[in-house]
DNA sequence: GAATAATATGACACCGATGACATACCTGCC
DNA sequence: GGCAGGTATGTCATCGGTGTCATATTATTC
């Protein structure tokens, strides 16, 4: 059986209090002690229960993610993001996959406080805007980050990028090379990001003097088949756009295949960018134009800011990047209006 | 604050000891106690402290994946399998990313199991063949149970699929379609994985009566990179194999972004087959004929033997799928020796 | 009807740490 | 010399449950 702090004060001869001391560096230990209690801890190569702690103290050294998204790769940034922010403060992570439509969303986040006891909580989009979410954790004062919520930004701390900013930024590139007519596919109507990034591209046209076209912009739902689908709506158009700006990678490769299968040549004939910057964007034939996001530092600073938050909301923004690939270039013609 | 157990078996007019057994399910518990207490328990809204159960009994209702895969995907669906394991019995699930050739390893996994008292590890490749780990592991008696084990398959209960009859019947495909001179690329040594899939593919050539040829094989690494360039050294050769397997589907997506540089039709001029079934084969053009591996089933039943497991190794055998796309067809010409 | 077994309930110690508080020992200063 | 105040250490209760054991009640058996 494993050594536990009983053990280890009776090898060192002192109370358990003390050895408790030792072990959290607390004041007023006499060195003679100190090192006794080391060197009775390394011999019995002793290990403090992290249960008991939490149980008898008020830190548990361990936070919780909540998270309900459907991108591996966003989720796998995510975690590695928060894990090594962990790793230096030696606490542990927990992971709580969840739906952020269930009706018991509010029910599962108070059991995983409640039963766990967990320091902290980050959420990563779309259960940053779940209201159930959110009341539960104000209910239960558990202090959380929210990485890209879309509502409600006073809320809690949050790190975010600049959705609205990013989309303006590759519109006025396509812009820039001389496209009149892009098409834009909608991301999920869950999550904010979809609507700022949609701002964004709207925004961007309208500075450049350019009418916003209905026709050209379709719903999406960040996967891949809905990018097919919009690419095929927009392809059908009499007037087709020249450029289409999908509103995640996923989508942007909906549309390749899409124009592949109708042997529409990229990027000559048509231009595609992506948001995002997965993995795939880079995989796709042609390598995809795309934003991107930097979600591995917005995970390291969401949890920065839980471990040295004081309960005042602090928002970090990070700076997004445009990432010029080869399925983005200026139109055949330039002639077109 | 959170109402506790004293709470309950005040309000119920019980003894503690009473609701525990309600909480538990125990036998000899009159009905009439049981209402009272089921009664109290749904006033009050009672959560049992996860916590103070660890401490106090034996279970602690929590386990742990440990992994060290750069494929987000195949580790987003190995913690999906898990996961929804867990929801049935009501575990929570502790992350723990870590290196498998890292020399903390042992520490880590010891600091793992003595700190959180989990009931049990799932391991997944390629942590599955760390010695220091299962030796960590064996010396805390802590029960694991690893996904797709590359060595030692005594010595654990363990789920694979049969990765050399995979890449057996991959390559049987090809030669089936006409295909003669088969180029293979290896997965990432550290994978026991990899050399399974290349003993496989030199069977079913073997099989077929066609000579193993160590000019068509090539080292890989899983990833994208390393895809492009054994391509490139395939297809530099002066008589160039008409169809690739790759050992995983990023390096396949390597192989068709070169093919796609060198203006080389697929399938027409050159077969392309991965391994995995990632969300990637179906995304990319041509969408990839490729094994589907069974990575989230693997996951699930991996969980349900650390569940069920009574400490005799059990090892379960999942079935792949071939899944036939567009990227493989006979070679154009089939006089080709 | 007495002995035995099965059922039902509670008292209490205990898991392994920390928190609050008590106490003892030094210093320094009036 | 006595007292305040900092330093050093220990005692004991406590966190919120579960395990063990004692005991009371009821059912079963001969």
């Amino acid at each position: 059986m494993r050594a536990t702090i009983k053990d280890v004060s009776a090898a060192a001869g002192v109370s358990t209090k003390t050895v408790s001391r030792v072990l959290n560096g607390e004041r007023y230990v006499s060195e003679a002690l100190r090192l006794r209690v080391e060197m009775a801890v390394a011999q019995l190569d002793f290990q403090p229960s992290a249960v008991a702690r939490i149980l008898a103290g008020k830190r548990s050294n361990q936070i919780a993610l909540i998270y309900d998204n459907h991108s591996p790769h966003y989720i796998h940034q995510i975690q590695t993001g928060i894990w090594e922010r962990c790793l230096e403060q030696g606490v542990r992570l927990l992971a709580q996959p969840s739906d952020a439509g269930s009706p018991n969303l509010a029910r599962e986040v108070g059991e995983l406080i409640d039963q766990t006891r967990v320091d902290g909580v980050i959420l990563s989009s779309p259960v940053t805007d779940a209201s159930a979410a959110l009341e539960a954790l104000d209910k239960l004062g558990a202090p959380y980050v929210r990485i890209s919520p879309g509502t409600d930004h006073g809320r809690s701390s949050s790190v975010s990028m600049d959705d609205a900013k990013a989309a303006d930024d590759m519109t006025s590139h396509l812009i820039a090379l001389g496209h009149r007519r892009i098409g834009f596919i909608f991301g999920h109507p869950n999550h904010t990001a979809s609507d700022l990034r949609h701002f964004g591209y709207r925004r961007a046209l309208d500075r450049a003097g350019l009418s916003y076209e209905p026709k050209y912009v379709r719903p999406g739902l960040f996967d891949f088949a809905s990018g097919e689908a919009a690419a095929d709506t927009l392809l059908d158009l009499p007037v087709p756009p020249t450029a289409i700006f999908a509103s995640n990678d996923d989508m942007a490769a909906g549309v390749l295949t899409v124009a592949h299968r109708r042997g529409i040549a990229i990027p000559q004939d048509l231009s595609v960018a992506g948001f995002d910057d997965t993995a795939l964007a880079s995989q796709l034939w042609p390598p995809l134009t795309t934003v991107r996001q930097p979600t591995r530092q917005l995970a390291y600073a969401a949890a920065s800011l839980l471990f040295d938050g004081d309960g005042v909301p602090v928002h970090r923004r990070l700076p997004h990047e445009l990432v010029l690939r080869s399925s983005t270039a200026a139109p055949r013609s330039r002639s077109e209006a």
